[in-house]
RNA sequence: GCGUCAGUGGCGGAAUGGCAGACGCGCAUGCCUUAGGAGCAUGUGUCGCAAGACGUAAGGGUUCGAGUCCCUUCUGGCGCACCA
């Protein structure tokens, strides 16, 4: 039996001499030292030992003027725990740690600092890696790290660009941007607050320029339906599910009226359809594959998932910026319908989209045709309705959508019933389902059966076709600024916009002087001639670079796949490890995180795999959320002030100190509100470990029944399995308050694997405690290195158990019962119970439940 | 408005449909050292002297049995903003 006087003499009490204290500070630098030097944490990642792999992933920080934050230490800190016991159960562990060192954050910090961001975040990655994430004590390999901020990680965002602009998923289309008319730049939208800029306050308008796209929402189905069949948190499925939001419904066509179709309305003339509305017969949405009818001047294709309700569909509506507004307005509506036009566009996307607000538009002047009706319905312009959003067009159907009713009470428009229902649409739309009236051909039929069938009809017409649509909108991939990749591709006045060859890569950033937003709504990249003049790869001739960089998210979307692969720089990921090490076995992300980064990351992994690339399509097998570190119940932020610096801490309590108390805190995929009230309940807590393993042992005793330990060891893994790390550390206080109370009854050899034990069980979660403790009991290096403790099932169950008595299911006895005992037993047992047997006396019971070896439910 | 997560002692929180409040903080009493914000023991949901009754945001339902499942409502956090 190891025993303490396996201990070396430093480590031995002397006699007369206070007994050693658990002092962190001593403790935590030593092994910190001794962890990096002996490169336990370097994970083999040619497997050559043949041990299953675990790819134990968690979202990496971008390095910020704070530093490390609390949130960090508590992720990692639960991340890695996951880790520790995954290697301790026999697994490789792979787990890396990284800087997501693009993007806006780190540019504004640079500029607040007056630093180039290039400096700067050298500076505080070194910072980041070498003093805080030491020190947090956490299994990362070091060997293997990714700066998205360095060329030979950012030659490989560019590559990855390259090779979606080949596939024809990179696109450039024109698109509104937040623009602030004072900072004289563009704005990200997590830069616009209530429709102003974050920085000045000044009221942010939008500007069109044209940018670049990833085709994200070819791939919406498949994202859609991949997610049933991932070990995901079901909230984040939702929510990218609702994000996505695909709607069914159908693609109808409204002919705008001819001239002739309006002969009894003296107000109208030939005039009323300008000259080049005739070629313009197509659809506003490129993409659509639907083909308008050529006799028609010009044709509006709405979307509609209510296509059971066209013969209601009174007027029809374009969205401000919808192409065909100026071609089909009249020359009397001109000036308002331009003015209404003008207005929206001035408005930010903030005001457009508060819905609360009362309705506005203007009438065109023109008309179109109902395809089901044949009647002539005025097409008005709105902002309620979204150019981005199906074809930018709809038909309003008032009587059977609010906003439509709300639109049509406003401008005295006609509502129609053409959905049967008791309530009526007198005082508001009804928007359920119901018979069709008012429908022609198609009265009496359910308004579900209808949809399909309406569908069906208008196709055979020409006029309508079933049509799918999706809320998710292409990725913007453009960022009108500095700091990230620049997109690798050269606009030639000849060949257009052309990829700069792969062997070129990667297109580097200079390091200028100027790294401030410009002014001109360009990047500050527009400004370095050198940058900027280069000749077109196809041709040779004279050409220019492309000046804006790439968006952060894009960093972030492939980094898992670079960590493997760190030591090669002819290829961004090596097939041999991407076969090993991936797909993740395990991320820890953020609730932040659900929608952009997880779907840009499935995104980009999906499209790798179709250009054959990468053998899955889904990159993290099993994601698990954790929540916000709050103070006061608000998230910390520098301008509330109330903002926890885990250094203090760390350097008060000790980092295992720390980080446990923050896993106590509570369940790890919630948010727990940072309070260092509790802290000291920890700090008892690991003191009391200490002296039960440091502190010489009692005179053994006679011997203790060991059953209990075979139980903690299942709740600690148990828990430990659901990540439910709050209450693996109860457990372990549990166990450890049990050793404490049979510290004088253990034997020798009893006390020793007591203590063994609750030593392996604490390595997870309080790694440098448990190592220092590890070699004090004479364990060889490491502890982390160690297998995890086994328990016997056969130990696990109870010899006797607490029989519950339950009258009508109410409590009445609880009473010592042999394990096993059935159902015979129990009504004997129950019956002879002084608090029972009154009130079953002389009743017959209706029914009795019982529940082996737990409950027995008597009903009179 | 829509979606989503949550609401349990003085506090953080625990509880495969089966003993509500594990574990910890705080508090109380005692012990021990008294240099301590150290340690140990016991107690601590509410009402009640007690037996007991009542208790998981509110109301209803399912069930032998509901903190847990279903419906309605309220409150709070987060996400999205008129998605046709």
């Amino acid at each position: 039996m190891a025993d303490e006087t396996t201990a070396t003499a430093a480590t031995a009490p002397s006699a007369g001499r206070e007994r050693e204290r658990y002092s962190p500070q001593e403790i935590e630098p030593k092994w910190q030292a001794r962890w990096q030097e002996s490169g336990l944490y370097r994970t083999d990642l040619a497997l050559s030992d043949g041990k299953p792999k675990f790819y134990n992933l968690m979202e990496f920080p971008y390095p910020s003027a704070e530093g490390l934050h609390v949130g960090h230490t508590f992720t990692f800190g639960g991340a890695d725990t996951n880790g520790r016991f995954q290697r301790m159960r026999g697994n490789t562990v792979f787990e890396p740690m990284g800087f997501d060192a693009f993007g806006i954050h780190s540019e504004n910090y640079a500029l607040k600092q007056n630093i180039n961001p290039m400096q700067l975040t050298a500076r505080t990655t070194r910072r980041y890696r070498y003093e805080q994430l030491g020190r947090i004590g956490a299994m990362f390999d070091w060997d293997h790290t990714v700066d998205t901020s360095q060329p030979g990680y950012y030659k490989w965002t560019q590559w990855i660009f390259l090779q979606l602009f080949k596939a024809g998923l990179a696109i450039r289309k024109e698109a509104p941007v937040n623009w602030c008319p004072s900072c004289l730049t563009v704005l990200a939208n997590e830069q616009v607050i209530d429709g102003h800029c974050e920085r000045c306050g000044t009221a942010v308008v939008q500007r069109e320029l044209t940018q670049w796209f990833f085709s994200i929402t070819k791939y919406a189905d498949r994202l859609l339906d991949n997610l049933q069949r991932l070990d995901w948190p079901d909230e984040s499925k939702t929510r990218q599910a609702n994000w996505i939001g695909r709607s069914e419904g159908a693609e109808l066509v409204f002919a705008v009226a001819e001239a002739g179709d309006n002969a009894e309305r003296g107000t109208r003339s030939a005039e009323l359809i300008s000259p080049e509305g005739a070629d313009a017969g197509t659809t506003a949405d490129a993409n659509s594959p639907f083909r308008v009818p050529r006799s028609a001047l010009s044709a509006i294709p709405v979307f509609t998932t209510r296509p059971d309700t066209v013969f209601g569909a009174t007027y029809v509506v374009l969205a401000p910026e919808h192409k065909l507004v100026p071609q089909i307005t009249t020359a009397e509506r001109r000036a308002e319908v331009e003015a209404y036009v003008e207005g929206a566009r001035a408005a930010t996307e903030i005001e457009r989209t508060d819905a609360g607000r009362e309705k506005t538009g203007a009438f065109t002047g023109a008309y179109a045709i109902n395809p089901a009706t044949g009647a002539r319905v005025p097409i008005w312009v709105a902002d309620y309705v979204l150019v981005q959003y199906g074809t930018g067009a709809i038909m309003a159907v008032p009587g059977h959508d609010e906003r439509d009713y709300a639109f049509a009470r406003k401008f005295d428009l006609p509502i129609v019933e053409v959905v049967a229902s008791e309530a009526g649409i007198a005082e508001v739309a009804y928007t359920g389902p119901g018979p069709l009236k008012n429908s022609g051909r198609f009265d009496g039929l359910s308004s579900d059966a209808a949809k399909g069938a309406i569908t069906a009809w208008l196709a055979e017409r020409g006029t309508g076709e079933p049509r799918v649509t999706y809320r998710l909108r292409d990725w913007l991939i453009s960022r009108q600024r500095y700091w990230g990749p620049p997109i690798p591709i050269i606009h030639c006045p000849e060949h257009g916009s052309v990829p700069v060859p792969e062997a070129d890569l990667p297109v580097l950033l200079p390091e200028v002087e100027n790294f401030r937003p410009t002014g001109t709504s360009k990047s500050p990249l527009a400004s370095v001639e050198s940058f900027v003049k280069t000749t077109c790869p196809v041709c040779g001739g004279p050409a220019e670079r492309e000046t804006d960089v790439s968006d952060v998210f894009l960093d972030s979307a492939w980094y898992f796949l670079r960590y493997s692969s760190t030591e090669w720089d002819d290829r961004p990921f090596d097939q041999g490890r991407i076969r090993d090490w991936l797909p993740v076995d395990m991320y820890f992300g953020g609730k932040e995180h659900v929608i952009m980064h997880h779907l840009y990351a499935r995104f980009i992994t999906m499209v790798l795999h179709d250009l054959g690339h990468l053998p899955f399509e889904e990159p993290f097998k099993k994601l698990r959320l954790h929540g916000f570190v709050t103070k006061d119940g608000a998230k910390m932020s520098k301008s509330r002030g109330n903002v926890v610096n885990p250094d203090d801490y760390i350097g008060r309590v000790g980092s295992d100190a720390f980080r446990a108390y923050l896993l106590f805190m509570g369940p790890f995929d919630q948010d727990n509100d940072f309070s260092d009230k509790n802290l000291v309940g920890v700090t008892r807590f690991l003191d009391r470990v200490w002296r039960l393993a440091v502190d010489p042992a009692p005179t053994p005793g006679t011997g203790v029944e060991m059953r209990p330990l075979h139980r903690y060891v299942k709740r600690v893994t148990d828990e430990l399995e659901r990540y439910q790390f709050h209450t693996a550390i109860a457990a372990l206080m549990e166990y450890s308050n049990w050793i404490g109370a049979n510290r004088e009854v253990f034997t020798a050899a009893q006390r020793a694997e007591a203590v063994r034990t609750l030593t392996l069980l604490l390595a997870p979660i309080t790694p440098f405690l448990a190592e220092e403790l590890w070699e004090r009991q004479g364990g060889g290096y490491s502890v982390h290195q160690q297998a995890w403790p086994t328990f016997d099932p056969a130990q696990i169950a109870e010899e006797t158990v607490t029989l519950v008595v339950q009258i009508n299911g109410k409590m009445r006895d609880r009473i010592e019962a042999p394990a096993g005992l059935d159902e015979a037993d129990a009504r004997e047992l129950a019956g002879a119970s002084a608090k029972v047997a009154p009130l079953i006396d002389g009743k017959t019971p209706k029914k009795i439940i019982y529940v082996p070896g737990k409950l027995l439910n008597i009903v009179v």
